[in-house]
DNA sequence: TATAAATTGAAATTGAATATCAAAAGCATG
DNA sequence: CATGCTTTTGATATTCAATTTCAATTTATA
């Protein structure tokens, strides 16, 4: 799974033109190693911890190409932290938000994904992507 | 309309004990008067226009105290500037935006909504609200 | 190895949004 | 309509994520 896509990565590299490089082979590592959703700050840090060399701005442009290589997907939430997590091949969800305790949890509606196509459809757009979050209290954060 | 959602915010502001002031009273014309989705700068620079005096600063603070009383909805989309909308009674839409050309269409699927309340529900959450955005090119920008 | 081009990272910059705080304005009271 | 208290305002500073800059370093290719 991971060598799979550490060659996503690299076939994007490749037809990118794009140089290998140490950084970017260790941010992709971690990346790897991490949980969905993760920020860029939190991953900045984590990569910091072994490799205090790794600068920011390397962090933020790595992470970039791993969207465009279809690796992760960026997502906003509303505590202006950009985060990023996995994309697995042929999968979608989108997120139910605890505003209590930040828990996200995935949910994927294939109704929900259809109708969307619909209305796309219907008012002559084509979907690029789309992104809906439910906000509200978790089961615990409600008592 | 215009004075039954100036009423809103005044009866909303008695109930805070908010003081009028001729800054929050000249904003509320001048959001009122705009149509839906309009970025907190833009509206700024609308309001310095003919009310040089009025600071940035107020503008931000007004429109927040406009969405706590019900009359505004703040949206993000994908551009890091905050928008406002007009809140109508009872009433809510999500939202098709164009990449292309920044059109954005305005819809809303009952069917939709009542799937979220079902995985909401399916979770434990309690919602409190959501968003829900379709992003890709209008008919015109596809071509 | 030499050369050209891409990459990196410290530091500066951007841009939206918020915080600070002295001055101004609103409001209740006599 | 003055007084005194509290809220509000707005110029300015600050914050914070994210991007830009650019000299130095690294990579790829010959
Ligand atoms: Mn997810
Ligand atoms: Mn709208
Ligand atoms: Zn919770
Ligand atoms: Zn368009």
């Amino acid at each position: 799974m991971i060598l799979k896509k550490k060659k996503i990565f690299n076939d994007f590299a490749a037809s990118k033109g794009l140089r290998s490089t140490r950084q970017r082979d260790i941010i992709l590592d971690i990346f790897l190693s991490t949980h969905q959703h993760i920020s860029v700050e939190e991953l900045y840090l984590k990569v910091k911890s072994s490799n205090p060399g790794i600068g920011h701005a390397t962090v933020y442009r790595t992470l970039k190409l791993f969207a465009e290589a279809g690796l992760a997907r960026e997502i906003l939430l509303h505590d202006g932290q950009t985060r990023y997590e996995h994309v697995v091949a042929g999968e979608h969800h989108d997120h139910l938000v605890c505003t209590g305790c930040n828990l996200i949890i995935e949910f994927e509606d294939e109704t929900i994904e259809k109708l969307q196509n619909e209305i796309a459809a219907r008012h002559g757009f084509l979907i690029n992507s789309h992104k809906m979050e439910i906000y509200g209290l978790c089961a615990n954060c409600r008592r």
